[in-house]
RNA sequence: GCGAUUGUGGCGAAGUGGUUAACGCACCGGAUUGUGAUUCCGGCAUUCGUGGGUUCAAUUCCCAUCAGUCGCCCCA
């Protein structure tokens, strides 16, 4: 046997690749509409980059990189998400500077992450996200939201669910943090190691696990919803007034913490909830990074994106049972019969690409019948029938497959009397 | 990184320690020497993921390895 696709990797074949190009262009129509523009980074970066906004007691960087050394030495490592690139080019291009603020961004590329795969999760998946830079203003957040929901909803899901929650600003972040330590350090020994770990490294990552989440003091334990400054809770209430002014439904999970390490303030996931799903339903996450472009160098400037699945959005769509309305059949396929009819199909094939149909013949040498299931095969609308006989008449005849009709016309006018019913 | 499960033609899928590896779909050809349906006939795997071992003999037993699928961790 030959070469096989790395792990965790896909070709896209036709077929499915029009699913691909359909979703990506309903991604960009609103992107537009919303007024987000595309920018296109590199697919690789600096690792340094990554460890510093990321951040390094993150599973990400812990063990999901692939990280390698170029010729010169260099540490790079394939992206394995957007933002981190996205605010490294507007600090280093300095977006800020531009009249028009937020600066708003959207991306669709392929991340990288060293993962064993499964259903929705594969080594390079593809992401579509958005940020928007330069604003703190509580209608942008729900704006982030609005999006991602639209896109989802124009594609025709409807099983979805926007979970929301608040992280604080760094204030009320610490405090939570220090009353988290407090809660947990007396009886820490009754917790799985990871979060034995995250007790030093990241104690909020203790709500997240999975193992413990039965332990009476996961349910006792502080919320940081107790411990939101005067600023924090009124941006939150703010938040969530605007999508309920909006109509969109969401609903609160205090113990939903994100597991990058920029995020602050309103931090969202949605989810699909059709049924036949895999174990991950997650189909997209964001938040708010206020101080991540400082971190790179820039000013101060705030932030909120989000990143969806592309992969996920299609199993979504898969258990939902929608069927994208991808057209791929032909106008027209060119049937020959007779040497000098097939010496003459090339440039007639040729004249109704040049007219702007969709068009195709035979090249296998194929009896008649079998060109017909060709024909049939690409779900041409019609077949012209070249054959000697026609030729010599300076007629072909064109048959409308749905209906069976057949009619000839003169060899001038095929393009015109396709042109005329398609 | 851990666990479960699977790996036979283009696809789906039977099968057995021993010299014909079923069947279905698809495809190709013919019956129908110029037309997509149906029917009938014929064709289509020197080979059972890869490597090694046991055996007189292995697709079938054992080991390893690779890959798919599903799950855990975590995420998109």
């Amino acid at each position: 046997m030959g070469y096989q696709i790395p792990r965790g990797t896909q070709d896209l074949l036709p077929g499915t690749v029009e699913k691909w190009q359909y979703v990506e262009g309903k991604a960009r129509e609103i992107c537009g509409k919303y007024n987000y523009n595309e920018i296109r980074t590199p697919i690789f970066e600096h690792t340094e980059l990554f460890l510093r906004s990321v951040g390094d007691t993150t599973d990400i960087v812990q063990k999901e990189m692939y990280t390698f050394k170029d010729r010169g030495d260099r540490s790079l490592t394939l992206r394995p998400e957007g933002t981190a690139s996205t605010v490294r080019a507007y600090v280093e291009h300095k977006l800020y500077g531009l009249p028009q603020q937020p600066t708003k961004l959207y991306y669709i590329g392929p991340m990288f992450r060293y993962e064993r795969p499964q259903a929705g999760r594969y080594r390079q998946f593809v992401q579509f996200g958005i940020e928007a830079m330069g604003s703190d203003d509580p209608a942008i957040d729900a704006e982030v939201m609005a999006l991602a929901m639209d896109v989802y909803r124009e594609l025709g899901l409807t099983k979805l669910k926007l979970v929301l929650n608040t992280l604080g600003d760094q204030e009320s972040r610490q405090a939570h943090r220090e009353a988290l330590v407090a809660h947990f350090q007396p009886r820490i020994g009754e917790f799985c190691s990871d979060c034995q770990n995250r007790l030093e490294s990241n104690p909020l990552r203790i709500l997240d696990c999975k193992k413990d989440r039965e332990h009476e003091l996961m349910k006792s334990a502080p919320s940081i919803h107790d411990y939101l400054n005067e600023g924090s809770a009124r941006y939150f209430e703010a938040v969530k007034a605007t999508l309920t002014a909006m109509d969109i439904p969401f609903v609160i999970d205090p113990t939903l913490v994100r597991g990058l390490d920029y995020y602050n303030h309103t931090a969202f996931e949605i989810m699909s909830e059709a049924d036949g799903f895999g174990a991950i339903t997650t189909l997209s996450g964001g938040g708010r990074y206020n101080g991540l472009a400082e971190e790179m160098g820039g000013p101060a400037t705030p932030g909120i994106g989000f990143a969806m699945s592309l992969e996920r959005l299609l199993l979504a769509l898969d258990a939902e049972g929608i069927t994208l309305p991808v057209e791929t059949a032909l106008d027209c396929y060119l049937v020959t019969m007779g040497d000098a009819a097939k010496a003459q199909a090339p440039a007639l094939l040729y004249s109704f690409r040049k007219a702007g149909l969709k068009a195709d013949k035979d090249y296998c040498d194929k009896k008649m019948k079998a060109q017909f299931k060709a024909a049939d095969r690409t779900n041409a609308k019609f077949v012209a029938v070249l054959g000697d006989d026609e030729l010599a008449n300076g007629v072909i005849a064109i048959k409308e497959m749905a209906t069976g009709q057949q009619t000839e016309v003169a060899l001038t006018e095929a393009v015109a009397y396709i042109q005329g019913r398609i």
